[in-house]
DNA sequence: GTAACACATCGAGATCCTTCGATCTGACCA
DNA sequence: TGGTCAGATCGAAGGATCTCGATGTGTTAC
């Protein structure tokens, strides 16, 4: 998992061509109005993309998914992060609950390890939104 | 923008095959940990997933991409939403911080569109990141 | 049984976020 | 010049979030 690329983009945040049709004086407010997402469809959306909202939990899924076989445990986490067990324990859960994370209880040791197509399947519906 | 097949997925977050060689007592903690996003890359993108990590921000997102021309003022939004416009106009502020929505003043109105590409490079680097 | 260990859970404090009414800034019109 | 409109900005209230130390739970080792 290489989530460092995103730095050495150019995210140009560019003036865009827009609608010579758009009228600048009248009422602007079309009475008609496509509701493409759905409240519920918006809410379900935001709640992953809220697990991801956070630079600790980015850099946990990034550690765990590098970590040998795909896979770490809370003490593997604390120190590079440089946060507290009980707050990682914390982080871990939202990403698990986010459904991007599974949680393996081997002995005492808890391995968390990235869910197979969940990413991509964020970064797919990204992707396709935009048409 | 169709955000609804959020809804309609089979995201299972089913069990993992996990690795066989992990070892089930001794110490667990390996020295070496591949810091795969540095600290300032996953402030970066937590910054960005953390616009979308609410559900009032995915709908405005989705209705500016439906509406004719592909943008759309404050008093297009205020209705669908059923927030106030500060609250409206809160939320496009912090879209346009991202780098998702543009702005565009005309006249007395304000015309937000989808910034192209930003979606896709969204999408593009979570779908690659589990890679 | 008892001790040690890994981890989760439980408050609590500090900070941030969402939302609103009130107000301010510009643009347009008469 | 004054009025009206679209929208941004400004506090403030309420709630959510992040973080921690303390403690509880379950497993392993002696």
């Amino acid at each position: 998992m290489n989530f460092n690329a995103w730095q050495d983009g150019d995210m140009t945040t560019t003036a865009l061509e827009l609608a010579p049709a758009a009228p600048t004086s009248g009422p602007c407010c079309a009475p008609l109005v496509r509701e493409a997402a759905d409240p519920a469809a918006a809410a379900d959306l935001a709640r992953s993309f809220k697990a991801l909202g956070d630079p600790t939990r980015v850099r946990l899924l990034s550690i765990v998914a590098a970590h040998d076989g795909g896979e770490a445990c809370v003490c593997d986490l604390t120190e590079p992060v440089g946060l507290s067990q009980p707050t990682v324990s914390h982080h871990l859960k939202i990403l698990v609950d986010a459904g991007l994370l599974a949680r393996d209880q081997r002995g005492k040791w808890a391995y968390y390890s990235v869910v197979p197509g969940s990413l991509d399947r964020l970064g797919a519906l990204l992707s396709e939104a935009a048409r």
